[in-house]
DNA sequence: TCAAAAATAGACCAGTCGTCTATAGCTTAT
DNA sequence: ATAAGCTATAGACGACTGGTCTATTTTTGA
């Protein structure tokens, strides 16, 4: 019934997640995924409509928890504003350079390959990216409000730059195996919410 | 013979070149390679090792053209160095957004999904970005001589900063069909670039 | 208890992959 | 001119792909 379809459907989301988080999509087939989560293969297509679908899933799985983890560190009890995003970039910092596949950032990973390939699963990159931008510039306007941002800081630009910035760190990251562009992405996230300045409109003049 | 030899092997690099562009690296298999490049199968493996060894070629040939590229870009007569650089920043942001497969990023579209995969192909990326962010930081240098750029920036920082910045625009604009994450990145970079203040050591403080 | 529905199982298909061996064609030296 | 040797071409090959299909088993609810 709802609740053992469910157990599987998700559990085959879990096992999942850290292969093609490792390999990618395309280089994943269903079999190597089947094997892994222990489901004969007959199975996967009672569940999942096709690879595609199941990709999507995947996504909308994988932000749905991303979604709950920055939830919850952009409303942590004791801190303010600042220090509640700094803790995310932090977070993201150690996260990023170390080995552990489970914890790695699936809009890295898959932004690049899979969105001239799939608008399934493009349509659930985008959701998701909304998502964390529309929640960090939340998070930003809380820092304002709160006297631990300055308050000339455009909320919804500065998400949107600073996420730019540690998605591009973090190709950067695997392409070096080095954490030193996360770094730079840290000293310059620190420089943007202290001494922010208002984004302006294009001067035309360059 | 070496030249026939030299051209069929860089006619099958510049036919691949868009179709990965568009589609990745694992998706797409030698057949649809070599029968767009009307070479015949079994020819590849006298020109390529594996198709792995492929991929770096394909990648050194990439960026050999784009660091050409750049290099026209910032050497151009007649403008100052903060000119040329956001010369560089405009095209990026007019090739990244447009249709054509044949002018996207590779270090985008390839970034995430071969660094894991391939130890060449992370090797060639590695090299690639290292030029790029090199001759950039070259560029900034020239702007603060020329006086064009101020004078507290520090260029490899700066270069690191803005290049990880458009890249992960890049991959957000991928995602979203949509240049706003480029314009937002051409802002920012007028401001890092015109309002700069030194990028300063972490204060530990968050 | 038993019929209906949900879930599992894996054989199967047409097509894919990268690799490999055999052959054809060209260059060069004698 | 021709033999030898190397370059390039050709396509067969086995292993595997994503996806489909029909049985079979398990669960559900009347």
């Amino acid at each position: 019934m709802s609740i053992q379809n469910t157990d599987i459907r998700q559990h085959i989301l879990d096992t999942a997640k850290p292969i093609i988080l490792g390999k990618g999509f395309s280089a994943v087939g269903l079999n190597e995924l089947l094997n892994s989560a222990e489901v004969p293969k007959g199975s996967f297509y009672h569940y999942f409509k096709s690879k595609e679908y199941f990709g999507e899933a995947l996504l909308d799985s994988y932000f749905e928890a991303y979604l709950m983890r920055l939830e919850i560190l952009l409303s942590a009890e004791g801190m303010n504003g600042a220090e509640r995003l700094m803790s995310y970039w932090q977070r993201w910092l150690e996260t990023q350079c170390g080995d552990d596949a489970e914890t790695k950032c699936m809009v890295v990973k898959l932004g690049g390959e899979v969105s001239d390939l799939s608008e399934p699963m493009r349509l659930a990159l985008q959701r998701g990216t909304n998502h964390i931008i529309s929640r960090l510039a939340d998070g930003i306007e809380e820092g304002i409000a709160d006297g631990s941002l300055p308050n000339d800081l455009v909320a919804a630009d500065t998400a949107l730059v600073l996420y730019n910035q540690w998605l591009g760190a973090t190709v950067l990251t695997k392409i070096w195996r080095d954490q030193s562009a996360l770094e730079s992405s840290m000293c310059n996230t620190e420089r943007i919410l202290k001494h922010a300045r208002p984004l302006q409109a294009r001067s035309g003049l360059w």
